[in-house]
DNA sequence: TATAATATTAGTAACGATTATCATTATGGT
DNA sequence: ACCATAATGATAATCGTTACTAATATTATA
């Protein structure tokens, strides 16, 4: 998670992007979060330090993150995005009841992305790793 | 993969649903392809068959089909949902330039699934796992 | 510090995939 | 054949996301 503003400043101006108090805000309530949240939680969250952002901005916004590195975007069944400050690759968990995701510490044994890779002739640079379940919250006989 | 048709109907019936030529129609199409098409490619050749078929019935019947057990949705990053007849779990390759999917032969080790449930609280019922880079087509410099 | 060049923004319209609505048609059981 | 119910086709509505545009802010340079 980086969260030295020269640092953000130098990664958003390889691509050619300025830093903008947008921006900054976007990054830092992402950063705030242990959750996954989706674009429109990320605007009310903005708009409490800056009232007349639009939702066009946050979507642009991310994007631009993105693009330097500075988050991950993260696509569920529910045809929403979801952003995550960690952009270490990293499992998920995600509740199929009520849509909830969380971090797994969990990584993808060397081995296994080597048998991918002879097992196909496309040229992987990436992978993804989720489970599907239900949440704490969710589990109808949970025993806490 | 399931073609028997009395099983089909089977299937169907314990959902409360009938299996009429059009859900049949889909799901054949589906089943006589290796790739993992989208609603409007099932669409457009259903209309092959049933040319007055709507679209709106290729959505309902796509989801009557999954809930039967008869198919699998697939959520990528292109915000489009994909369907595969394969109802097994396994793995896939997505090219992130033309958007192509293959099937991988490839499970994740149990031990991975138990490392899993072991390192969260949430009550794991399912997995996906996928590769992500460029097929030979979109390879920039293949040997081939 | 003025000025020009360019990037960014807010606001809003447009888009595309998917879902819902509803009158009509088909199906299965009696 | 008749009735109850499910399914269809056509179309309108929904919703997340993108594109467009005129106004504003930022940076570089003189």
């Amino acid at each position: 998670m980086i969260t030295d503003q020269e640092e953000i400043s130098r990664r958003l101006n390889i691509k050619g992007y300025r830093l903008t108090k947008q921006r900054l805000a976007v990054l830092k309530v992402l950063q705030s979060t242990k959750s996954h949240p989706d674009a429109n939680w990320i605007y009310e969250k903005v708009r409490k330090e800056i009232p007349q952002v639009s939702l066009g901005t946050i979507y642009r916004t991310l994007g631009i993150l993105k693009e330097a590195g500075l988050l991950r975007e993260l696509n569920y069944a529910s045809s929403l995005s979801h952003y995550d400050a960690n952009t270490e690759n990293h499992a998920h968990v995600v509740c199929t009841n009520c849509g909830r995701i969380d971090d797994l510490p969990l990584s993808l044994p060397h081995k296994l992305e080597v048998q991918a890779s002879k097992a196909t002739d496309f040229l992987i640079a990436d992978h993804r790793l989720e489970f599907y379940g239900l949440c704490p919250h969710c589990c109808p006989s949970s025993a806490d």
